[in-house]
DNA sequence: CTGAATCCACGGAGATACTG
DNA sequence: CAGTATCTCCGTGGATTCAG
């Protein structure tokens, strides 16, 4: 009684919805944030140069992602009033101290992801050599 | 002629497909994936032990998680056939090479959150005083 | 106890068209 | 050039129910 098992849980969505990691994963889990901040890594960029960088990403997305970004103070912001108008985007120094943390995701990435994949494909065999690949929900895809 | 905008996306695209930071981003992006690395960082756990300690978790995500994570070598799965059935996870050394970037990560969202929070506070309240809180999509919430 | 199967709703991702 | 606006699709996550 009193402590209903309810109660337990909006607590700990209560800690989750505040988890500083959960805030950060959320936004480096996103498609296009490591890809941006990687490419600015490299200097300012404009706005036209990365949608060049980022292939294949539409318009939304890019100044969607640019926009959280800039809002978390990880870039900046500049419009310069020319004939066609012109913005540049650049890491703040807190972006720039994300950089070192994404080159140690990538690093870990290169380094281990031919394990993972080993992994998966003895998995993949073992479970289900009929199935398609995966099961109800891998993730990837999109 | 010859290399299209179609073709270059779809390259870009294909190379997407198989960077192994995006794997692991993806990966490690998932809700649930750090909270239960996490839990069994500090040793082997049961199915219901992680329930216990991934409070809001619902059990259909737990199980795709762990078994997402099962698949890509992170982690273990042993079923022990007693009369309840008794399962328990254990990271794999694979799984555990990823804990201190998983440290990583959170010590820089505790280090610099306070920033961003700020940032984000500063931007709302340049932007629309008057909104809500957030454009188009921010990415929170769900 | 551990998990699979099914149904459903929400919201993000993308394509397209328009604007300062 | 650098966005904004709008619409639709479907994947994702949650609740619920059934099973070994």
């Amino acid at each position: 009684m009193g402590t209903t098992n309810t109660e337990a849980r909006a607590a700990y969505d209560a800690y989750l919805a505040v988890c500083p990691a959960r805030h950060l994963l959320d936004r480096i889990g996103d498609k296009w944030v490591s890809l941006a901040v990687n490419a600015l890594a490299e200097g300012p960029q404009r706005y036209s140069d990365l949608a060049r960088r980022l292939v294949s990403v539409s318009q939304k997305m890019l100044t969607q992602t640019l926009r959280n970004l800039e809002r978390d103070g990880l870039l900046t912001r500049t419009v310069t009033p020319a004939v066609p108008v012109r913005v540049d985007y650049a890491l703040t120094p807190l972006g720039e101290s994300l950089v070192p943390l994404m080159r140690a995701i990538k690093t870990w990435a290169e380094s281990n992801m031919d394990d993972v994949l080993a992994a998966r494909a003895r998995f993949d065999a073992a479970a289900g050599p009929s199935a398609s690949g995966s099961a109800t929900g891998t993730g990837r895809s999109r």
